[in-house]
DNA sequence: CCCACTACTCCGTGATACTGTGTAGCTGTA
DNA sequence: TACAGCTACACAGTATCACGGAGTAGTGGG
């Protein structure tokens, strides 16, 4: 699929966040879940930056653990805000999407 | 809805191709439009910088016509190549949507 | 005559995803 | 031991996009 950059502005961060909502879990390993989900050209300085942003807004709990292979990993779980942000995410997702699906069907 | 403006990066333009594609019209009642369909806060200025940014692609025909009511009217039409990109644009709405809802759904 | 509505233009702003580069730890192999 | 390759994170800069605000005009009604 060729680029899909701008449409996933706004939707990423949610991505991220129900990835992170459903288990702790860290970057890289996030990276690879997107990709495999078929976000295939989503790479880990753009994850990087939104799990900065997410820890800047107060919307995870962030903790360092040691990983066997390679260096430390920094796992993020959510907290009430992040969840209530996930909340928030899915709700503008359902109306937007719902949206435009009438809008290609019929444009009524 | 609180804050799309993030969201709508990447689709709101395919919104106005699509509503371009179904019959030729202009910025002003493409922005009515696009209220009614629900998108109650893009604004015209919005839509305007989309059709400048459309006639720059080569993806309308553009022709000045008198209005009734008020100054002139610029109705914009989808060429070729606006056809392509509207089709598309569709495509990637698709591929991307489903994505982001079995995300929802379960993850898997 | 001013106000409201129609209709378009332009400049600047803020948010976001992406790119590229760098750092660093660990493992396997030649 | 030297080096490649994977894991893992950080950061500075860029491009694109939707939006805000102000301005310019044309038309018609109170």
């Amino acid at each position: 699929m060729d680029d899909l950059t701008e449409m996933l502005k706004g939707t990423l961060e949610g991505c991220v966040l129900q990835i992170i909502g459903s288990e702790e879990t860290y970057g890289y390993a996030i990276t690879r879940r997107l990709n495999e989900l078929g976000f295939t050209d989503v790479v880990e300085g753009t994850i990087y930056t939104i799990l900065v942003r997410l820890e800047r807004n107060g919307l995870v709990q962030v903790t360092k653990r040691p990983s066997e292979r390679g260096p430390a990993r920094k796992f993020f779980a959510l907290n009430d805000a992040g969840r209530k942000e996930l909340a928030a995410f899915w709700t503008k997702w359902e109306y937007l999407s719902s949206r435009i699906d009438n809008l290609k069907e019929g444009g009524q």
